[in-house]
DNA sequence: CACGGATCCTGATGGC
DNA sequence: TGCCATCAGGATCCGT
């Protein structure tokens, strides 16, 4: 459920806090996605320089290596003064001079992988084929139109599979194509070029929009369990089926593409 | 290469 | 402490 806001949010949490820090010991609980890819002794004694995101994965950058985290489905990281033992749900803590960092993950969809730098193989595997940070100054409609040109896929699924432009989750894919007036299954090389443009604005703005949001329940972050943000967003198509469109009144509908529940307006998206 | 289905896991939910 | 089936979701893997 952590799409790219709630990821972004989270390193805003943490990221400051921990820079400067000393890993000083590494506790694993259940194993995650993939093996960490290192020993613990990897880790300790090494100086965090500070914490980056590309799409959804957050890089926490060592003097020798990077760590790379994912939260999955419903995985969420804390840092603070941790006194307690781990959790039934606790899979990962990086104890720091300055706080520990902690990945809760109940599903274990998440990951902590080892990586000797970013060119690794490691770490390519995993990034290597990530699309445009949709946030970042680079989202130009020129690559975005040429990169859509060629996929015949639904544009919805398009969004979702993050080749193109990262961090549209299943939420906001169906929340940015509302708001772009565009129908989730249309196929990607026959948006136009205004349409095109559209959805680049709905893509931003929603995803913005959310950081903000999140950054506005933040000062409650350490207080409550981490669930930032986009809980609070009130959707204009999400989980909506059958409830009136905000805009039109037009029931709105909930249909499945690739064993993923969207949701539409048939009045206001357009094939 | 691009596409689509299967897959990992467990808490929540709903039917009986 | 009711039991069971179903669902949700990110991203990879694999067959076509």
């Amino acid at each position: 459920m952590p799409e790219l806001p709630e990821v972004e949010v989270t390193r805003l949490s943490f990221a400051d806090r921990i820079t400067g820090a000393t890993v000083q010991s590494v506790r694993l609980g259940k194993p995650l996605r993939w093996p960490v890819g290192c020993l613990p002794d990897t880790l300790v004694g090494q100086k965090i320089s500070g914490v980056r995101r590309r799409g959804k994965y957050l890089m926490v950058d060592l003097q020798q290596g990077l760590l790379l985290m994912h939260l999955g489905m419903s995985g969420s990281l804390t840092f603070g003064e941790q006194t307690r033992a781990m959790g039934k749900h606790d899979h990962f803590d990086l104890e720091t001079t300055q706080g520990v960092l902690r990945l809760n993950d109940p599903r274990r969809f998440g990951a902590v992988v080892f990586a000797p730098n970013e060119q690794s193989p490691q770490a390519q595997k995993l990034l290597g084929k990530l699309g445009v940070e949709p946030l970042g100054e680079e989202f130009f409609l020129a690559d975005f139109q040429r990169a859509l040109k060629q996929r015949k896929a639904p544009i919805k699924q398009v969004l979702l599979a993050g080749e193109v432009v990262v961090g549209v989750g299943n939420i906001y894919a169906s929340e940015a194509l509302f708001l772009a007036g565009i129908r989730p299954t249309t196929r990607a090389l026959r948006l136009s070029r205004q349409r095109v443009e559209r959805l680049r604005e709905a893509i931003c703005t929603v995803l913005a929009r959310a950081v903000e949001k999140g950054g506005s329940t933040l000062k409650d972050f350490s207080n409550a369990h981490g669930e930032s943000g986009y809980f609070q967003l009130e959707a204009a198509v999400y989980a909506r089926q059958g409830e009136n469109c905000r805009v039109c009144g037009t029931a709105i509908r909930m249909i499945r593409q690739g064993q993923r529940a969207t949701f539409y307006c048939p009045t206001c998206q357009k094939p």
